[in-house]
DNA sequence: GTCTATATCGGGATAGAC
DNA sequence: GTCTATCCCGATATAGAC
């Protein structure tokens, strides 16, 4: 009876293994033999497939970040009460975040190499900040919220959805004593504490 | 007339050099060649000051993230009212980040390296969350706050603070279509903002 | 202490048999 | 398509002259 993995053909391998390794390490960290033993094959297959290592390399980042970047573009431009909004894309962004920890760090790092491609994608992602921007200033008019700029609320919600998985080794080691499983209860416990705290800071009373 | 970097000895040079290049590249994107560049001498002298490259980036770490967590251990223990810590705190941490805007995915990238040290360098920091977490216990009793764990409230304000400068690259090339100007405004806005959207966050009416 | 030259090795990439 | 063997470069590290 063959394994799951072994079900997969070779290029299915190769994905998995290298997103894995990649995840992992970061391009430099990365070595092409490891992703070969990963997947089961050498390393001569694997330029078969992927002429270079920056080519398998770009696959798999931009798979990664497609999922890293949750599509939310419908959520945020649907016509669901703002409150309501929030907590959607914390639940969301936070179920993301659980599912693929390591991403975070992965995207953020080398995000830094290659910064252009990155924002070209986004800018195809058919989110647009001008209409949430208009959606967010009716609400400031009519009173529900006060005054914030959309810039400033995008970046205080993702910061605080982010920042217990880029810094998980940290926290944990010192605020939790090294307990795993009481830091994956206080990450579970986030998705209805981060939107509640948005909410209240920025609720008018 | 000397340069200010002439003046510096060799083993300053080489450590400004080093900073520099494993800040912006990392430990495996880093090149002991481009640092012996970058402080205007050759390769050979790097290994005669420390011995190997582990060696040298072992140094500029601990250095690095000295200076990424802020001495912040007394502003917190002291006994200003909450809210004028929360609002030091921000202020403290920003400044930081404006100082070093790069430390931060370094520092969470090479975190993933090693986590166990870094740990060990926070424990001896001098900072007790105990303490701090039972001055927090007082001011929900008072009811000038409402009910939040304090490892709920630190990882909140670090990631408030800290998610504009890892993911940078990204925010203003979407969101500020590129204009540094006006991002460089942001951050520094943010000083007021992060911390006033804390305290209407967790204030009780 | 500082340099040039070189040893050594690891890793990405390719050739070529099957 | 998959393998083994090998090329070749780049990078760390060391030897040794000055």
């Amino acid at each position: 009876m063959m394994s799951e993995k072994e079900q997969l053909n070779t290029e299915q391998k190769i994905l998995e293994a290298a997103k894995k390794v990649f995840i992992d390490k970061g391009f430099d960290g990365a070595r092409m033999q490891q992703i070969a033993d990963e997947a089961g094959i050498n390393k001569a297959l694997l330029h078969y497939y992927y002429r270079s290592k920056e080519k398998l390399f770009d696959t798999i980042f931009f798979d990664a970040f497609n999922q890293f970047m949750p599509k939310i573009g419908e959520l945020m431009m649907s016509d669901l009460p703002l409150f309501d909004k929030i907590r959607g894309f914390v639940g969301h962004y936070i179920d993301t975040l659980i599912a693929f920890p390591h991403l975070p760090v992965f995207v953020l790092y080398e995000l830094k190499r290659r910064p252009e491609k990155i924002v070209d994608q986004l800018k195809n992602s058919g989110i647009k900040p001008r209409v949430i921007s208009q959606f967010l200033k009716k609400e400031i008019e009519n009173g529900t919220i006060i005054n914030i700029e959309f810039s400033s609320l995008i970046v205080n919600m993702i910061g605080l959805c982010l920042f217990p998985y880029v810094g998980r080794p940290i926290i944990e080691g010192f605020l939790f004593d090294g307990d795993k499983e009481a830091y994956d209860l206080f990450l579970e416990k986030r998705k209805v504490l981060v939107a509640e705290f948005i909410i209240n800071a920025i609720k008018k009373n």
